[in-house]
DNA sequence: AGTGTAGGCCAACACCCGTTGACTTCTTCG
DNA sequence: CGAAGAAGTCAACGGGTGTTGGCCTACACT
C-alpha cells in the first residue's frame, strides 16, 4: 500500500512534522511495545502537541497502521541460483531488520496486538510464501513457516530479547550457521 | 526458585483462592500480554475482588513473578545418544510449551516487559546453555543462542503469531524438520 | 457461646491514558 | 497590508488502571 503523496514535491511545511513523527512512534513502538507507547511520549519525542497526532493520523490505531504501512521489496529468488538461496535470503532478512526499525516494530507489536500479528501474517503471506513456491514443492506454505520460524526466531533472540551470543553474532556468523536450514526448509525433498 | 509452601501440607483455605488467581494471571498474561492483562480481569476471571490479588501478591508484578516462577526440568542431555539429541530437544519443547502457559506467557510477556525477558534469559542461561556444554564445544552459548532461535521462532509462529501453516503441523512433522537443525546447531564441528 | 483472626468485599484514591474542541500563531497570497 | 487558512497549543473530558484502607463475614479454638 504505502499510501501516497511522496509522488508530489513535498512543499507542505507540514510534512517535516508528520515525519517527525512517524520516526518517533517508529522508535517507540519498537522499544516499548503497542501499549507502553503511549500518544505523549511519542508527541513528546517529536516535540509537538500529542493532538497533532490525533489531526494527522486520527487514532493511536491509524498512527500504527501509518508506521507499519511500508514496502519491504523482498528479493526475487526465481532469478537467483537455487544452490545460494538460503544465503541471499538470510542476509536479505538481516538488511531489512537492521536499515530500519519497521520489521522490529511490527514484531514487538504483533505478540500482543492483533492488528500487529495481521499484519506480520500478511507480509509471511504475500512474501515469503510466493518466493517459497519458486521451488516447486507442493507444500509451499508449509516450508515458507519453518523459514519464517527460523528467521523470526532470530530476529526475537538477536533485537527483542538481546540474548547475548545471539546478538553478538556477526552477519556473517549468522549466514554462515542459518544459511543451510533455510535452504534446506525450502529445497529438500524430505525432512 | 518456586516459593515453598507446597512442601507442607496445604491445608490453608485461602490456598484454593490463590491458585484460582495464578491460574487466571497465567492466561490472561498469555493471551493478552502483561499490559493488558488487568489486575481487575484476571480476578473476575478467579471470581474475587481484584484487592485480594494485592493481598496474596502485593503487586501485579509481583503476581508475574509468581506465575513465572515454576521449574521447567529439562531433561539431562548427557545421558542421551548424541546422535538422537535433536530429536529429544525438539520433542521436550514441544510438551513443555503445550503442557502448561508458562512458556507461552513468558514468550509474550518477554518481548514488552523487561521482567519477562529477564526470566526468559535466564531460562536460557541456566538450562540450555547447560545442555548445549555436554558436547564439548567451546562456543556452547552460541550454540545454544541458534537451537534457542530455531525453537523460539516455531514457539512464536505456532503459538503467539499463529501461522497457518506452522499451526496445523503435527508434532511429528514439527520434529522432523526440526530436530536435523537442532542437531547440527549443538553437534556440528562447524557451520 | 464467645472471641480472635484470617479471608473477602466495597468504595475510593490518584494517576495516566486517548481523544476533543476552542483558541492562538504563523504563512501565504490577493 | 490584510484576510484566509493551515499549523500548532492548551486545557479539559471521560474512562480505565494499579493500589489502598476500612468494613463485614465466617471459621477455629478455648
Amino acid at each position: 500500500m504505502a499510501t501516497g503523496a511522496e509522488t508530489q514535491a513535498p512543499r507542505r511545511r507540514s510534512d517535516a512534522t508528520r515525519a517527525a513523527i512517524l520516526e518517533a512512534a517508529r522508535e517507540r513502538f519498537a522499544s516499548d511495545g503497542y501499549e507502553r507507547a503511549t500518544v505523549r511520549s511519542i508527541a513528546h519525542d517529536a516535540a509537538i502537541d500529542p493532538s497533532m497526532v490525533m489531526r494527522y493520523f486520527g487514532s493511536k490505531e491509524g498512527l500504527f497502521a501509518a508506521v507499519v504501512d511500508v514496502e519491504l521489496d523482498f528479493p526475487d529468488l526465481a532469478g537467483t541460483d537455487p544452490g545460494s538461496v538460503g544465503v541471499v535470503l538470510v542476509r536479505h532478512f538481516l538488511d531489512l531488520w537492521e536499515r530500519d526499525g519497521v520489521l522490529r516494530t511490527l514484531l514487538r507489536v504483533g505478540m500482543t496486538n492483533s492488528a500487529g500479528a495481521d499484519r506480520l501474517r500478511d507480509v509471511f503471506r504475500s512474501q515469503l510464501v510466493p518466493a517459497a513456491r519458486s521451488f516447486g514443492h507442493p507444500d509451499a506454505e508449509r516450508r515458507a513457516a519453518l523459514v519464517a520460524s527460523q528467521v523470526l526466531g532470530m530476529a526475537v533472540v538477536r533485537y527483542v530479547l538481546r540474548l547475548e551470543p545471539a546478538a553478538a553474532l556477526s552477519h556473517d556468523e549468522v549466514v554462515a550457521w542459518l544459511a543451510p536450514t533455510v535452504q534446506r526448509y525450502l529445497t529438500a525433498e524430505e525432512p
